[in-house]
DNA sequence: CATGATATCTGACTTAGGTCAGATATATTC
DNA sequence: GAATATATCTGACCTAAGTCAGATATCATG
């Protein structure tokens, strides 16, 4: 009864049986899906024709008659490209754009209902956030931004919540060292977030000083993504960062209540330290040399 | 970034695109994925043509073509109802049992993969339980049991398990009195589940006394199924079984640890009252008048 | 046993989705 | 500027899936 494959088909089923569901509200509208689909990835900013047809993995030959069609039908336009005529461009009409939006309505309002429906829509979302991330973990990327844009931020203050819920006596930025944004930046350092299909699902700053050493520093895992390998890829990522900064020698600092994040140091090549900083937080210090 | 509807429309994304990896996964035996769920279900036991067909959701004319394309690839025989000869009665061939097989075999791979991959497979199987029982929420079905068969006692056993973990001093159950099965069925009492595609997702007892008095032992829920109101149709069905078996007071003793079954007592007609047995677990008491 | 209901089957037809081989126009490279 | 590559389009063709109107055989009922 609880033999895990059996759990994962069930769940399969589940979701297979709703699909069919989930198919038919593109169409309720008169209009196969496949047309539909294309009116909602143009709706969605992809203009360019061979973007789209790689987007949604369609023919050419198929794609031309989908693009017809909604042109017929007095939805979209498209024009060449302007640096390049063989391309075309296709953007909504007015019309298109009221259709894009009932379809939007409608997956929304889907959506809204589901969770409506549940007394407890937070576990059910944070499930289901676990479920994506873990169905997309090939689809993840890990991306260089700035530590001032949303994505970033995004991750700090849900890794300052995290902190404050483990710490014993909480966490309070204004207390730690907050790093300057500037330092998480080329040339000194480097800010990685991990997004899957646009939410972020983990981040880690290199803080780099003068001369060879540098920083790890807010290595941080949503937990929903925990379990798919994601902080040895952040980390992995920002020693790649420090080799090409040329950087020598890391450290970082964390709290032994942080257990999954110790353990994660010490399997890949970091070593204990003794405490080299004041900040009231951390009571574990590691280093490692990249060669 | 944290949107619900966001974040629901994200999983169904998630989702949709491996549904393809998904259907095509009963492809990849060179047989269309119609014929393919036919071979699967006559598989699974369903034997009556009509009882697939309404199982399926087929039209009745592809259903025919389907089963005489799996009678011409020698997977399937069909023969005549023995009490209406109307009907049809499919059974799979030596052949088509091998077929069966390879596809379970397949689908049995796939689920093991996704969970072989994870580090955490237990909390995935948790959210994928979730969101199963979410999505499946209106065919989570009441049955009224035998309290000592396979169903029934997975439940007791979980239930068992979870007062154990939330008890400040932990659960025996031979410490408390563990009523009799025979209390539980009728004539005297009841025992239902409730069953999702198979999955026990909780139960709830009623033990019959003699007289006009009965008791409700044993309510729980499943954490995958809290927020659908199932703690309530489990009661609700508890109580239409009592009045059926003429009893006219329901008690029931809990414990203030389960805050979540206290609440649902309170909004659902029950008043507290005095200690009515000396069993050392339960601190509180409900009485509920049955009209 | 006549009548109507039911289960399955067959043939004719439709739609959606997709493949593939050129045709056409434009860009890139030598 | 010729040869080649690229992006899109068109026509011909195919499969999967599904709908619908009878045809046929059997069952249930008065």
């Amino acid at each position: 009864m609880l033999d895990p494959i059996a759990r994962v088909r069930r769940f399969n089923r589940a979701v297979t049986s709703e699909v069919g569901a989930l198919d038919t509200s593109f169409l309720g509208r008169g209009r196969p899906l496949g047309v539909a689909r294309v009116l909602n990835a143009i709706g969605h900013g992809r203009s360019d024709v061979a973007e789209l047809r790689d987007y949604l993995a369609l023919d050419s030959g198929l794609m031309s008659r989908f693009l017809r069609s909604l042109e017929e039908e007095g939805l979209i336009t498209t024009k060449p490209h302007p640096d390049d005529a063989r391309r075309r461009i296709a953007k909504l009409t007015a019309a298109g754009r009221r259709e894009f939006e009932a379809y939007e309505t409608l997956s929304n309002g889907q959506a809204q209902s589901m969770i409506a429906r549940h007394s407890q829509p937070e576990a059910l979302l944070a499930a289901m956030d676990m479920v994506a991330a873990a169905l997309g973990r090939d689809r993840i990327s890990l991306d260089e931004v700035d530590p001032r844009g949303a994505e970033a931020r995004y991750c700090l203050g849900e890794y300052y919540a995290e902190l404050s819920r483990r710490f014993a006596r909480g966490f309070d930025v204004a207390l730690s060292r907050d790093p300057d944004a500037l330092d998480m930046m080329a040339p000194r350092g480097a800010f990685f977030v991990a997004l899957s299909d646009g939410l972020p699902l983990g981040c880690v700053g290199l803080k780099g000083h003068a001369g060879a050493t540098a920083e790890i520093k807010r290595l941080w895992v949503a937990p929903a993504a925990r379990g798919l390998g994601l902080g040895r890829r952040l980390m992995d990522a920002a020693e790649t960062a420090a080799r090409k900064l040329s950087i020598t020698t890391l450290r970082l600092d964390t709290n032994s209540a942080l257990g999954e994040a110790q353990q994660l140091y010490r399997r890949t090549g970091w070593t204990e330290i003794e405490r080299f900083n004041d900040d009231p937080y951390p009571d574990l210090f590691f280093e490692k040399r990249l060669s």
